[in-house]
DNA sequence: ATAATATATGAATACTTGCTCATATATTCA
DNA sequence: TGAATATATGAGCAAGTATTCATATATTAT
């Protein structure tokens, strides 16, 4: 298969959204449906400013969306390929 | 969605086995079927031994296998998760 | 306005990673 | 056996990354 190089940047760079367990673990307390960034920290025990950082990479990447309400950012998955690669993903991982 | 630290961690294993451009690249090579070290190496424009060290990393993680003849090591694609991963990563890049 | 709360961000640091170079192993050929 | 070829591997270095700590911004309540 022909890639240009960029394509490859920026697949490389989707993967690299997902290649840290504390991104994984935000995505998978994302798939049951938008979290504070508080309720994140909670759930993962990380202090707020880590998950802040790395919403940050995620946000980048497209892979999560980010509704602001009050003082408080509900964060999402952005769309529909995130929760398909996290599970095929981890069917690999699984019976791989 | 629960997730045990041990599989998080597995999956942020499996992802940042596919994190980098040059391991991009090599799959892409082996989407068209298996290749030789030194086929990868001047397709890709890199070292043997660069090369290498990148399938190594591909093998632990089950992305790619490796078939010895004489004295050269033809590698392919080990699994369909890793082509359909690898797709379904380029359709996000592509219009995500 | 001031205080309190929620999130974001910059700098610093410890850790990881991809490459190069040198060397090792394995296979074929003369 | 010895030379040549194909691949693998270890050490070392330069570049990248995840966290912490301190600080900044934004919103709400008093």
């Amino acid at each position: 298969m022909k890639l240009t190089e960029l394509k490859a940047i920026k697949l490389a760079e989707l993967f690299s959204a997902l290649s840290d367990a504390s991104r994984i673990r935000i995505i998978a307390l994302l798939m049951d449906g938008e979290k504070s960034v508080r309720a994140l920290a909670d759930g993962l025990g990380m202090t707020e400013s880590a998950v802040s950082h790395q919403l940050r990479g995620l946000r980048q990447m497209h892979l999560v969306r980010a509704r602001k309400s009050g003082r408080q950012v509900f964060y999402s998955i952005d769309d529909d390929h995130v929760s398909r690669l996290f599970t095929l993903g981890l069917d690999h991982v699984q019976h791989g």
